[in-house]
RNA sequence: GCGCCUGUGGCGAAAUUGGUAGACGCGCCAGACUUAGGAUCUGGUGUUGAGAGACGUGUAGGUUCGAGUCCUAUCAGGCGCACCA
């Protein structure tokens, strides 16, 4: 019979589930290790061979921490709501609860067949009202809360209510949306609906009326990180500028701890770098610019200070309030024409097309520093999201500048010596200065000639600072989080409307449910499916949801109809996973301090812009509020790579139904055509099963190149269109969970995309056969026996333990499944059936095999599982050479080889060669001068 | 444009971190056992050469007794950010 391991793996499978073997429970007595995986969003299609990678891996260190005698939490769970799975159910023309349900037991099965070590009782769905719970109460806490800037965290916004009462906004440094003067008589004189405006400014979690990407096919708008190359990341839609209501997380007041934070993580560089692109720290200085003849005045962001003689014109954002102020009655109809064109292009094509436009206000700024007047002008190229809105122009030494210089013939002045700007800008930040103005300009006492750049720069600060004509400050890329999407598939927001005045429902009362409506499909004119709901009102006298007829001003008030984003629920999941049944607390206090956070996270890159900052965000503010203990949640990532696909194609000839072999093709007029991978083999094409699969094909007939159609290849995206998709379930029919775990560990490093190519698994297969045929013979009788190792057999053993106990935490697993492979050949060849070194080789390659290790472990007599074994230690000992063959070479080429013991000294083995009969002191009748002597391998002689 | 990463046989990849390439697996070749085999086992397999040998880690230099590994330049591919002032 053999390995039988459809029989082993259903086994063990139900084994494990029966007695809960991967269940696990705080143990103050142990220490404690999180290892987790992103957790998926079940998509319709199911899983593909790819998607299991990063399980394993993780799956793999897990339980060998388990065999280290940590213990292990490796938890799993579903991102359930959000746009994937509604767009999922609007196509299929289900509801998304049902079709979320029937994709999660699709997963939840395929995932099984896997043979994990999750501990399903901690299973969480953030669809689940239980579990969104503490999504919606994480919101509130963000609604009453604000970030403090001197103290570096966020503060009950009572705090600051109160300072506003008694001191007004003058002694307060906090994160806002817009600068806020007033005075503390001001404040106290507003009513309650002004003053709940005016908080906005301050909040956390804040209302904002702002440009957001609109995305009108999907009928919701969308975060930054939604939007790539102006379309949407989901469905490819087009994006558009709209100035919207919506709510918001103030992300961007964390920006200098998402940035530091990075230093004290272990993830990867290009990791770190992408978040520190995205948060896009850069420090500047501020100046004010005076209109002239006018008292407005307004701020510009630059970094290059030390350019300010070589302004030659202002630039404002088309969006800009300032753009009405400074137009000129001459200049109205041309600005208006501007920002009406402007205002009608898409995000896309603004990206697109890179021609210079722009149109002058009429007005003049006057350079604070030499008095000049300084035409200014509108642009699209300057963004009003960022910085002030506000540019001033050196044309000489920003290439977008120059270019709007030389197409409206804008003076160009250089301030660099040596540099050409005929052509071009000069944009380096290098160089000596010149050109700066001197007599003429005798209100101005700063001269930067002969300084560098870098010195230039520091001290046009410190003049604008001592001036008081601006300030240095610092500018960061990161935006806040548009929150709300008019979308129904996710958390309803725990926010009624009390006369206008959005008000957070009582904690206590959450989770707020999200109600069942009629329609629950988006609209293009963006009105949440909530409102569709009748049962969509808050009593505030019984503290419940009741039916919106109801509605009065006094008790009863509309809730929010918008929902929140994907990656709302996707933020604290990993907290939630410690104590996933609490209804008291998100997490209590015992196990976030036991757990603290994730020792090892794996997933993929593609989340590094959003939920890998949305997450730390979160847990940082939720370390500010002193929930979540530790300030980064995942101390570790690995980054799994991307398994794609490998295609195959058959040729067929022009205008007939025949097909010619690859390498014959090319005699042909040919068409590729993608051919299902499942019906071909080593890329030999299985003929009969290829006339079967297509009706079309039935007669096809073959030209084949020795007897054998042999397919084309190619790497591309896995996708059921170029018919690449294996399906793990086939893989584990047909070969078995073991092997196809092996496999996917040995196809190469986990952080690499690679193409999943099944001829190789034959391999990984063969491997656990022949680690069978040690314990049983030909005809199934058990082999193994109770002798004493030999030594060699303990060399091989130790060399495993060695190479698995050292490989497994550097995560090289491609290598570990190597070293089982060089093992066994070498034990079988030594024809080795001794319990005491097989037994624990099944120790070593049950992280790897779980399922052939716990059958050989119980047929060695054990009752236990494997899974509570110990992991064998290692000995030098048995690793040590008796003698060790140095060779001896000079100038890189081998001469001779000596042989020594192997606790012989560098000064034995020099002694040896400066007298060896063979080198007689020389080389090529020369004497040898030097001895360079390599560890266990070889002696340099120089001469 | 700025930043990060990667280039090794027919293929996936190793290389004790500067130690004398290509471990392990696939594929291929030969043999054994088989009525048969897309099964199993054994041996071979970087290129070149009859041969000892010579040449080989994208390319060109450099440091070193010694370089896939370090330095400089360059080419190719991938990723991130990008009218961010």
């Amino acid at each position: 019979m053999g390995y039988n391991f459809n029989e082993i793996e259903q086994k063990w499978q139900q084994r494990w589930r029966d007695n809960k073997t991967y269940r696990v429970v705080e143990n103050s007595e142990k220490e404690k290790f999180y290892v987790l995986n992103m957790f998926p969003y079940p998509s319709g299609a199911g899983l593909h061979v790819g998607h299991p990678l990063g399980y394993i891996a993780s799956d793999i260190f897990a339980r060998f921490k388990r065999l280290q005698g940590y213990n292990v939490l490796n938890p799993m769970g579903y991102d359930a709501y959000g746009l994937p799975a509604e767009q999922y159910a609007i196509q299929t023309g289900q509801h998304p609860a049902i079709t979320t349900e029937q994709n999660i037991n699709r997963y939840r099965e395929q995932l099984d067949k896997i043979g994990f070590c999750f501990d399903w009782d901690r299973e969480i769905r953030t669809c689940d009202p239980e579990y969104y719970h503490w999504t919606q109460w994480a919101f509130i806490k963000m609604f009453n809360h604000y970030y403090d800037n001197t103290t570096k965290s966020s503060r009950p916004i009572s705090e600051l209510v109160e300072k506003l009462s008694k001191e007004g906004s003058a002694n307060i440094d906090a994160a806002c949306t817009k600068e806020v003067n007033i005075s503390a008589a001001e404040w106290n004189a507003m009513n309650e609906k002004e003053q709940q405006e005016l908080l906005m400014n301050w909040r956390i979690a804040f209302l904002n009326e702002t440009m957001v990407n609109w995305c009108p096919q999907l009928g919701t708008v969308l975060a930054n990180d939604e939007v790539v190359d102006g379309v949407s990341e989901r469905g490819g839609f087009p994006v558009v500028q709209k100035k919207m209501k919506q709510w918001c997380l103030r992300v961007s007041a964390y920006a200098q701890r998402l940035l530091d934070g990075l230093d004290k993580i272990d993830w990867t560089d290009s990791l770190k770098e992408t978040q520190r692109n995205w948060i896009g720290r850069s420090e500047g200085t501020e100046m004010q610019f005076r209109i002239k003849d006018s008292d407005i005045e307004f701020t510009i962001f630059t970094t290059r200070a030390d350019t300010v003689f070589g302004v030659t014109f202002m630039v404002l954002a088309p969006e800009s309030e300032l753009v009405a102020q400074l137009t000129t009655a001459e200049q109205k109809e041309a600005v208006e024409a501007y920002l009406d064109r402007t205002k009608k292009r898409t995000e896309r094509e603004r990206m697109i097309d890179r021609n210079v436009t722009g149109v002058f206000t009429g007005s003049y700024a006057i350079n604070p520093l030499t008095g000049e007047n300084i035409p200014v002008w509108v642009s699209d190229y300057v963004l009003a999201g960022y910085g002030t809105g506000a540019i001033m122009a050196v044309p000489a030494h920003d290439s977008r500048d120059y270019a709007f210089a030389k197409h409206f013939g804008i003076e160009i002045r250089p301030l660099i010596e040596g540099c050409d700007v005929s052509e071009e800008s000069f944009d380096a930040k290098e160089g000596i200065m010149t050109n700066s103005p001197t007599a003429a300009f005798a209100a101005c006492k700063l001269h930067l000639n002969g300084l560098t750049v870098k010195e230039a720069i520091a001290a046009t600060k410190k003049y604008v600072t001592d001036n008081n004509l601006g300030r240095v400050k610092v500018n960061y890329r990161l935006r806040d989080a548009i929150f709300s999407r008019q979308r129904y598939w996710g958390e309803p927001f725990p926010i009624y409307y009390k006369n206008g005045i959005p008000t957070p429902i009582p904690e206590e009362c959450l989770p707020l449910e999200l109600p069942e409506v009629e329609k629950f499909l988006p609209t293009e004119s963006g009105e949440p499916p909530l409102g569709h709901a009748k049962m969509w009102a808050w009593d505030c006298v019984n503290n419940c949801v009741t039916n919106k007829e109801n509605i009065n001003n006094e008790t009863i008030f509309p809730l929010e109809l918008n929902t929140m984003p994907g990656f709302a629920g996707s933020s604290a999941y990993y907290l939630r996973y410690m104590d996933p049944r609490n209804n008291k607390a998100l997490v209590s206090k015992e196990a976030d301090n036991y757990w603290q956070n994730v020792d090892l996270y794996v997933g993929g890159t593609e989340h590094a812009t959003g939920h890998l900052i949305y997450s730390r965000f979160w847990n940082m503010f939720l370390f500010d509020l002193g929930v979540s203990v530790k300030e980064e949640p995942f101390q570790k990532l690995v980054n799994q790579g991307m398994i794609q696909g490998r295609s195959n194609f058959v040729y067929r000839i022009k205008d007939t139904n025949t097909f010619v072999s690859l390498n014959l093709a090319k005699d042909y007029d040919v068409t590729p055509l993608h051919v299902d991978v499942n019906i071909v083999s080593n890329d030999v094409l299985d003929i009969d099963a290829f006339r079967a699969w297509r009706p079309e094909y039935a007669d096809a007939e073959f030209i084949l190149e020795n007897d054998k159609y042999i397919c084309g290849w190619a790497v591309e995206k896995m996708s059921k269109s170029m018919f690449n998709v294996v399906n793990p379930d086939t893989i584990v029919e047909k070969y078995g969970a073991d092997t196809l775990r092996l496999y996917e560990m040995f196809l190469g490093p986990v952080e690499q995309s690679k193409p999943w190519d099944t001829n190789g698994i034959d391999g990984c297969h063969r491997f656990l056969r022949k680690l069978w045929g040690m314990f049983f013979d030909k005809n199934d009788n058990y082999i193994v026996t109770d002798e004493a190792a030999t030594k060699e057999e303990l060399k091989s053993l130790h060399k495993l333990i060695k190479k698995t106990t050292e490989d497994i935490p550097a995560f090289s697993y491609n290598t570990t499944v190597s070293a089982f492979m060089i093992c066994v050949n070498e034990l079988s060849s030594l024809k080795c059936n001794k319990k005491e070194i097989l037994e624990k080789i099944v120790i070593l390659l049950a992280p790897f095999a779980p399922h052939i290790s716990e059958e050989l472990w119980e047929i060695t007599g054990h009752t236990t599982s494997v899974c509570d074994a110990e992991w064998p230690a290692f000995n030098e000992e048995f690793l040590k050479e008796d003698t060790i063959k140095y060779t001896i070479s000079f100038n890189g080429k081998a001469r001779f080889t000596l042989e020594f013991a192997a606790d012989a000294t560098n000064a034995d083995i020099e002694a040896t060669v400066l007298a060896d009969e063979n080198s007689q002191r020389y080389i090529d009748g020369k004497p040898i001068k030097k001895v360079i002597i390599v560890p266990k391998k070889i002696v340099n002689v120089v001469i």
